[in-house]
DNA sequence: TGCATTTCTTGACATCATGTCAAGTTGACA
DNA sequence: TGTCAACTTGACATGATGTCAAGAAATGCA
């Protein structure tokens, strides 16, 4: 149903990465969209009820765009817990800057907006949920640091691994993603890994 | 001159922090401010030309009250690097749940305000200035962890330090602050110091 | 005490982004 | 040719920031 309604849904979408990818949030506003797609800015109303919605919308799009899931697979068919943490950091630290421009805004709009908060936390609880199965390998393992709980492994994991870690070091110090992603993974390894 | 000015400044810095201390950011708007002070709406801007300036002046004048300075002497003093860097972290550390209220606020408009982002990036430029003595006394001790610049070391100390990672572990994993500390600190000293 | 200056109040108004509403247009398709 | 979905134009409400003007009240000084 409605063929044309979903074209136009996808260019809005990928009009809205476009601008979200290169330049400030605050400054895709809904104007902006409408613009770079060629609609009315009502228009964009008829499709998405406000810019939350939006703005989750082209999450969810960029998500079946890049496949996740396909990335992560070799993390989740690693035999060793360290194999697959080290797996899981190089796919999640990859998949970062892909997303960083949408979630960007979310976190924006994460303070006054509550569905706005509900998805970026749902994408977050998503990427906990990698690091705890990375830290339940550790623990079948034995390679989980001492006196570290699955819990506290994963909290610690979770928070190396933020978004806002990979915009410090690349974003605001310039460093490169490859040099990212060997720190990050040194220093994860350090947080989890027994001797790591 | 003018002593009344200046003690209705303060009642309005105060009152401004005490909002930014429970509460939203966001829920802290000019009006709550006048409203919490006990003036009208106007006359916070006859002391203060915007948001962004009345959030500012709030940090500087927190941090004239906590003297953040005077925590730091004990760092300074340090011997050692790695004495250095444990002291650093360890006053950093407790002063970042002082200033989160006005930092959230800050970080939050920095999107859309140049002026707030000034003032955020500023502060966290003297975090920096910190990781850098305490990296600079490790390289110094030659305690600094081999293949690490003191500019690499720096960036990541700070990072690791960053208010983001505090805010995930305290108030988003709920860990105690004095968990945090410990925790962060073997973080840290896993990061720049040699076999840390 | 009286006068001038500073401080504050009230109320109206401009701006900007989001979001709503209503009425009309266009184009495809049956 | 008529119907329906998609879109347009334009007006309007809301909520926050910030501005402006005119007047009231407190303060300080002579």
């Amino acid at each position: 149903m409605s063929s044309k309604s979903e074209k136009t849904r996808a260019r809005i979408l990928e009009a809205t990465l476009k601008l979200l990818k290169s330049g400030q949030p605050h400054l895709t506003r809904m104007a902006d969209i409408a613009k770079a797609v060629g609609i009315s800015r009502q228009a964009l109303y008829l499709h998405y009820p406000n810019r939350a919605d939006l703005l989750v919308a082209a999450t969810k799009y960029l998500d079946e765009k890049v496949n996740i899931d396909e990335s992560l697979a070799e993390s989740r068919a690693a035999e060793t817990g360290e194999v697959r943490l080290a797996a899981f950091i190089r796919a999640w630290g990859n998949h970062i800057p892909v997303i960083y421009g949408v979630g960007r805004a979310l976190m924006a709009m994460s303070d006054a907006d509550d569905e706005a908060r509900a998805a970026w936390e749902g994408r977050m609880a998503a990427v906990r949920h990698g690091c705890a199965a990375a830290v339940a390998a550790l623990s079948r393992d034995g390679t989980l640091r001492a006196g570290l709980s699955e819990d506290r492994a994963t909290d610690l994991l979770w928070t190396v691994l933020s978004v806002r870690n990979w915009e410090a070091l690349t974003q605001d110090c310039g460093w490169s993603q490859e040099d990212y992603l060997n720190e990050i993974t040194r220093l994860a390894r350090a947080a989890v890994v027994a001797g790591g």
